[in-house]
DNA sequence: TCGCTCGCTTGACATTTATCAAGCGACTTT
DNA sequence: AAAGTCGCTTGATAAATGTCAAGCGAGCGA
């Protein structure tokens, strides 16, 4: 484990205030793995062996039921998952697969799990981190029950508008990922995008303008106990 | 604070494992108070000044956007809500009101963030609360994202069969309230109820009988990724 | 460069779900 | 008992969303 990577993993919040020893404990049990793309972490149903740290790159997480497939989530560096079932030694809910040539720390679950029993600031670090992840699920479902699917693409947009900090920006994954993500079909997404022209949205491609702000906010009408991430 | 109350809430998961004089400095703060049906406990955007314990009754978890309001969950007896926001000092994300008549325990949230910062064993025990409240929101997106509506009420109906531990059974609450925290209309539960009569569900008011549960299962195709719950 | 693949788009159509309006029936109030 | 309330149901209709099939076009490899 080169010094660097070590630092990275320091740094986050979750290992960030825990004792030396300990952290050094997980890090000798760890190693780091470079993935290329389209391949799977994790399958849902499996018992999780390692907590996954992702460094670079970026990881889709998916749940499939009876033929059917739904983008839950993507995890981008640096951060840390699938924790819940990990610390309850439960079987993973998602599944994960690579989107792109990543490099991920695995830490082995039962390493995780001593600490997490020893390390009272750890384990006061895995409250927030999971609070956190709990508290975006929750505001996932909302969008989901109380938005159609105009209005989760309207907000959508403007969550990136603000990641971005600007009126124009690229979409970070494909169309047909945050079709699934947004919990439609492709083909709507691209309807959707349509429909959102008479507000102010041109699109080409992966390339988003906004050319009328107020008129897109008074149409998807954001909500911060819905649409803001970390609040 | 009457003991037996004192002794239900020390035997929640939540508290059993915490030393006892952080316990008690809890107790010292808390009060308990009776609330007639319908009272709001919460609204969401408010500061969560109390964690909340329900003793008795029920209280429902709704959330509202743009004039429509959505069920979330049901709390019901002996268990805490809402933690994630307490501990975060976060803004509510959801709304509580009591369903029935119900005897509800109110802990100022900042004597239970004093006490997570000081006792190993309860942050360790908070860990694994939300991490189960995690998974239980993760499974409802699964069953959101990837079930028609018909299907999310044939596997509800399952799940309430599992609990009940019988092929009959009484609704848990009223069918409007279902109908919205299964995310449909009233009047497409209506229709949902006659679309799995050919599959073995018998109904007459609150009142359901499962003829053929072979049917009805090879129909919901239930997945324990998704319907079980505390898995 | 040609032709292929693959993701995206479009149109026609089917299905699912919501909305609106009316009526039913249990329960309450007077 | 009569009238009213309220939740549930039903039917007609509308809107939202999904499916299927075809075509477009950027990027890639032969």
């Amino acid at each position: 484990m080169p010094e660097s990577h070590r630092d990275d993993i320091r740094n986050l919040a979750l290992f960030s205030d825990m004792a030396e020893e300990n952290f050094e404990a997980l890090m000798r049990g760890a190693y780091v793995q470079n993935f290329p793309p389209r391949v799977d972490l994790a399958v849902e149903g499996d018992t999780p062996d390692f907590l996954h740290i992702i460094l670079s790159g970026s990881v889709d997480l998916f749940s499939s039921w009876n033929g059917r497939e739904t983008s839950m989530a993507t995890v981008r560096p640096v951060s840390t998952f699938i924790l819940a079932a990990s610390i309850n030694d439960a079987p993973y809910l998602m599944s994960a697969r690579t989107l792109e040539k990543s490099r991920i720390v695995l830490l082995p679950s039962q390493d995780v799990r001593d600490v997490f029993m020893k390390d009272g600031d750890f384990a006061r670090a895995i409250v927030t981190e999971l609070a956190q992840c709990y508290r975006s699920v929750i505001k996932n479902t909302k969008d989901l029950k109380l938005r159609t699917s105009l209005e989760r693409l309207a907000n959508y947009l403007l969550r990136q508008k603000n990641r971005s900090g600007s009126l124009e920006f690229d979409l970070v994954m494909e169309k047909r990922r945050l079709a699934s993500f947004l919990g439609m079909t492709p083909e709507n997404l691209s309807r959707a995008f349509k429909g959102l022209e008479p507000y102010g949205v041109k699109v080409q491609g992966n390339h988003i303008v906004i050319t009328d702000l107020d008129d897109l906010a008074r149409f998807a009408r954001p909500n911060p106990l819905i649409d803001d991430h970390h609040a």
